[in-house]
DNA sequence: CGAATAGTGTCTTTAAGACATTATCGG
DNA sequence: CCGATAATGTCTTAAAGACACTATTCG
């Protein structure tokens, strides 16, 4: 029977009850570290316990409902140049009856890329949120360490194809602060020399602006040129991850 | 507000209804085209239409309704070595509002490759399916133009990263099988030579049986060596398809 | 035999990675 | 000056693609 022959002579309304959330994986980069928005849990169950920020759908697409999410946790709102910038793709959906002990929760998962927010302020509605390196990101609530875990995964393979990795930076970039994306992403140093020729060889990855920046680096070292992001939407050829042989089988 | 401070005071009762369907693209090739597995609709809306197999999600594993609406559809039954090597994939969510004219349904669309099957029965509940090759698959019902469209792509691209193309063949195939396996899904055909040493040169990708076909090709050719598939779940280096520049655009 | 296919060999081009080198800045 | 970084150069190795070629089998 297929979906709609089914639903003609349906009313949702004797079944049992089926929620749909929407959640959402934001990643950010403070500090050369990978961290997520993470929220703490006020009621039952799991109050007190970390989780992904998240809420019901209502009467909208599911992106948007995203997005609103993003912007109440966040207390950024959209329009203010902050959120236009986020880089926001669907993850995953997560169904198993009991990943929530009160009911079916049908909960689409989305995966956010963010340049670095200010620490969502306290006294608004997002006192509760705060960002959270990946790695001390664990013990959440529901099924959320598993929800994290392919969020990570995901965010990791979308650097080597596709040039996402500048969602993660301003709008004007140096070569060095893509590479400590990349590296904050990936979990291990490039080499710096090979990374600035790699991405500048791929099409459309980035584009110069004719200008550098002010002052050097803190540590020392000359002025960086300044790009910003091409347009390409996949990256020919990838930037593929330093193969680990046991990874792949 | 998050999914679980917002439940703890909500009965989904109050609300207007969701509904959760599951609906999968199921592809399979024939005669050495890529079909996917499509249903001729009885009821209104879209009566009339074909559309992609699927229905309402039970208490159960979203990846169980997906397999259990393939197994109804297809006439074919869990157990009987047909579909113990269909690959399944969860692909993408899509809940717009108003995707069905009648209420709020969110479906959560799976993505399967299997090796050729029969084409289900007629006198069965599976009479109303058929396989039908995907560039005659259009005029969908509801938004599974676009569901079809966005398997299309993710079958496209895990066939260049991952060894899946193996679900589309028998456990024992010769790399000539696989290469049109290839051919279908990508739509061009690759050349021979190169596709072989490419394929035995990837770890894992496939690992040989020892045997030969009893006989070579319909049309000539020698007898070709049979292999099955390697324990690699990610192909390294990868089958990258021939670029399109204007592709990455 | 002729056509088609399996499988291998060879060469060119491209890309990746290791490593060195030069230049420029901050402190 | 020293240490750090930006940016470029060189060399080696791996992989992709074009193409040729042999061997085998069917009709």
């Amino acid at each position: 029977m297929d979906e709609a022959s089914f639903l003609a002579g349906y009313d949702p309304r004797d079944y049992p009850a089926v929620a749909v959330t929407v959640d959402v994986v934001a990643l950010t980069i403070r500090d050369g570290r990978l961290c997520v928005l993470l929220v703490e849990r006020g009621a039952q169950p799991f109050a007190g316990r970390r989780a992904l920020p998240g809420g019901f759908a209502r009467d909208e697409p599911l992106d948007a409902a995203a997005i609103r999410e993003l912007s109440e946790e966040t207390g950024l709102t959209p329009g203010e140049g902050h959120l236009e910038r986020v880089h926001l793709e669907q993850l995953k959906t997560y169904g198993d009856p009991g990943r929530d002990p009160r009911m079916r929760v049908v909960s689409v998962a989305y995966l956010a890329f963010a340049p670095s927010l200010p620490e969502p302020t306290a006294g608004s509605d997002a006192a509760r949120a705060y960002w959270v390196p990946v790695e001390e990101a664990t013990d959440l609530a529901f099924d959320h360490d598993e929800v994290l875990a392919d969020g990570l995964e995901r965010a990791r393979s979308k650097l080597e194809y596709t040039p996402s990795a500048t969602a993660f930076v301003g709008t004007e970039f140096t070569i060095g602060e893509l590479r400590q994306v990349y590296a904050a992403v990936w979990g291990e140093e490039l080499h710096a020399g090979n990374f600035h020729r790699k991405v500048l060889s791929v099409p459309g990855f980035v584009e110069s602006t004719g200008e550098t920046t002010a002052r050097g680096g803190e540590r020392g070292g000359p002025k960086a040129k300044l790009y910003r992001a091409g347009d390409a939407r996949l990256l020919h050829p990838a930037l593929l991850r330093p193969t680990r042989e046991d990874r792949v089988r």
